[in-house]
DNA sequence: CGACTGGTTGATCTCCATCAATCCCTGTGG
DNA sequence: CCACAGGGATTGATGGAGATCAACCAGTCG
């Protein structure tokens, strides 16, 4: 089987039935016609560079996305105008939800390295689901998926410890990369101090205080963003 | 078939044709037809009582809910055991839809006061979805206001003291009154101090306390559970 | 090679959790 | 109907976790 031109592979995106995280995405389960149909919805762009907007607050409603590869954080800014930091999302995984009901986006979205994005157009999305159960039962899952997640975020914030919020967030990162099939006990954290301290209501210091502390007690190893989780029962326990 | 008892009626709900929160809810810019359609799908059950639980965490999934009148709250259990609250909903709000996705109730749900809900068998509303758009795009409308709903509540807690926290839990309560036509600067607190305090993670007294310094400062009235907002403008400067 | 961004570590102070005592609705039963 | 119990709410006193201020260090990029 010869492969001589690889080429064309650069900027091409693999299509829905040749993609990594189909499993987690909208074509879960779906028939090979109608993933053909799911395919020809998606809009492929080029890359996003790091630091690139996928949207920000206040533009148009167009459709959902996707991640192929990469990272995305969503950040809402409060009245008096700080940035607050409301999800990091990760190749396959599905964002941009909350902008269906009022069809302008609530939130900003921008890239935290490189990042391929599939955009999904919504009113397409919603007049296919109409011939097709089993995408409109995917899409309901994945908008449930996305309430349970923030739920999941509540609860990690919910009275509890500095060391506890952090645990939990190595943990939580460390799992979704587990559901991707990917190695989940070693990975690059795609974020920045700030960023991670801003979505767990924590000062910048405390994080950076965590992790040395963490590290010091053998539970982690963790040089500048890669982080490897070397006792997991342990840090279980802490997070409680 | 016969059907001699009329006792049913004493509880029967108004259908979604003459229900007071249709404009909130799925029906919404339903026809006719449709609407009738919609409301066959609906259970409506006798009133739960204050303390009575709707679901509880583990219980398979059958349905969503609406609020036509009452208050429900909604928890989760942390790892460690501990409570905590993850929404109150109010007349006029769906929930629930966080069961959607692993078909079983990720949290619990219990009534604050004597509270009739609605509830609509999901796999019923998915079919008649496939065949009413309106539907659809509704039921597409309420899961992403939902996820819109749980990304302010991390805004509200993010970052903030006390003080901006309970400022904007009670603007937002006056809110939601208000996005029902009722009265929307004097109202009813559903939930007791200690489930705020759970809610926005901070100690009971601490909300008791800001609680008394917003009346002193004469920012709002409140007797028990009875709130008036005295001062809008000022409430939600101190909000920010 | 400096300038700069991002991260670590240290010192201090403050806000809020915690502990504790008291008050006050609500509802229940004699 | 009233008294009493018990949970819910308020208020006070104290200590500590974590924010803030500040200095320093390490990659990285023009």
């Amino acid at each position: 089987m010869l492969k001589p031109n690889p080429i064309h592979l650069i900027h091409v995106k693999p299509a829905c039935e040749q993609c990594r995280v189909r499993e987690l995405c909208l074509p879960t389960n779906l028939k090979s016609q109608d993933l053909s149909l799911m395919d020809k919805l998606v809009v492929r762009r080029e890359p996003l560079a790091k630091g690139e907007f996928l949207y920000r607050a206040g533009e148009k409603f167009k459709g959902i996305y996707a991640i192929q590869d990469g990272a995305v954080k969503t950040y809402g800014l409060t009245v008096d105008g700080r940035e607050q930091v409301t999800g990091f999302h990760i190749s396959g995984e599905v964002f941009g939800l909350d902008a269906i009901d009022g069809e302008v986006h609530p939130c900003n979205a921008v890239a935290l390295e490189k990042t391929e994005v599939c955009q999904i157009p919504f009113a397409k999305l919603e007049e296919l689901s109409m011939e097709v159960p089993e995408l409109l039962h995917n899409l309901s899952r994945i908008m449930s998926r996305e309430i349970m997640r923030e739920q999941h975020v509540l609860l990690m914030l919910g009275g509890t410890s500095a060391e506890q919020r952090i645990a939990r967030f190595l943990l939580n990162m460390s799992q979704r990369y587990a559901d991707q099939k990917l190695v989940s006990d070693r990975f690059r954290l795609c974020m920045s101090r700030q960023d991670i301290s801003n979505y767990l209501g924590l000062a910048l210091e405390t994080v950076s205080r965590q992790f040395s502390q963490f590290q010091e007690r053998g539970l982690i190893d963790i040089q500048n963003r890669y982080v490897q989780i070397k006792q997991f029962s342990l840090l279980k326990q802490v997070a409680q």
